[in-house]
DNA sequence: CGCATTCCTTAACTTTTGTTAATGCACAGG
DNA sequence: CCTGTGCATTAACAAAAGTTAAGGAATGCG
């Protein structure tokens, strides 16, 4: 947690103090959820071991929308700055061990401190530069050039992952994925 | 530009007359340029008339990214980051009256003022939470949904921009939207 | 060990979307 | 007023991706 929250700021030891005092502890068995669609996000999760999926329904079909691996941080934003129930759900894949912060803690934290202020929005602009590159290859790469981005960028995920989430990631069917990765394996190599 | 920040927080008059120091005003003609690929972006632009268009090139091709009405502000915040060269263009879709802050100004106000600090935090927030939306409907929705939330949502944007921009925004051709829209009115009304 | 469950693959078929090309309309510039 | 250019539509055809269903490997559990 520390080295994840050094590589964004320096923060001094009384700064550190402050933040580690509102920090608790949470594990998750394998399939628990850490929130459902309907319930309102309260805290901000960082994920110091295991693996968590980020999902929603539609029309009764799961949908991933990320994964979190080790030294990745997670919640819902939307309900959590704007306190209306969340759409998606966050489930374990495995047995996870999570830090949790609370909103309101956060919120003291803010006001407390401009570096942890400052955290937030460092945090924020990375966030927004991650989403907006995932968003563009949604629109101009092919399945297959997404997929091939995944084994470069993220192969530690697509070992951990079923084959099925991952393709719901990528926005295609099992069935198509099991498909390119055929077709990679005659053409590509 | 003041109800624009003030939606967000409530600076007072010192805080804004340290801001208002920092802003310049630069007018595009229709078709110039804000910024090109291999440029770096050195600053944040706000629109006060007219309608700018982010897109990128891939093999030869014009991909709209979004487009960006009066009120909006914009920028390539990895660019402007990083101090990596942008891969975006931003364009003028008709004549423009844009303000502009510079990126080092930005930092000289987030470190003299702990408003300004917040404003780019939650001002980051809200731009996670709409860029993850627009993921989400790129993954979940049909082209066909997708276009009829633009119709919901964006309306003014629909009348402005060239039906050809708005397909590949969408994520499809120009061909296929047209089919989308007749579909739409033989079915729909 | 046997059984159920989950999940990946494959095939056959359908639907969706892209490609190419032709047509017609509107509008700007000479 | 004429003409070129850009743009939306349409049709015919091609490619990409989804659907359904079946089979088989791996896994977990009694």
């Amino acid at each position: 947690m520390r080295s994840f929250v050094e590589q964004v700021i320096q923060p001094n030891d009384a700064d550190w103090e402050l933040f580690e005092q509102m920090l608790t502890e949470r594990t998750l068995s394998r399939k628990d959820h850490f929130l459902q669609a309907g319930e309102v996000a309260r805290h901000v999760a960082f994920v110091e071991k295991g693996l968590v999926r980020n999902y929603y329904l539609k029309d009764g079909n799961a949908h991933s929308v990320y994964f979190y691996l080790e030294g990745s941080m997670f919640t819902d934003i939307h309900s959590l700055l704007t306190g209306q129930p969340s759409r998606y759900y966050f489930e374990a894949l495995e047995d996870c061990q999570l830090l949790l912060i609370a909103q309101t803690d956060m919120e003291r934290l803010y006001a407390q401190s401009a570096i942890w202020e400052r955290f937030g929005r460092l945090t924020m602009q990375r966030q927004v530069v991650v989403v907006q590159e995932m968003k563009n290859a949604l629109v101009f790469d092919s399945p297959q050039e997404r997929y091939q981005q995944l084994v470069r960028q993220k192969p530690r995920i697509l070992e951990r992952v079923p084959q099925h989430m991952i393709a719901s990631y990528l926005g295609i069917t099992p069935v198509h994925l099991s498909r390119i990765r055929r077709n990679l394996l005659e053409t590509g190599a």
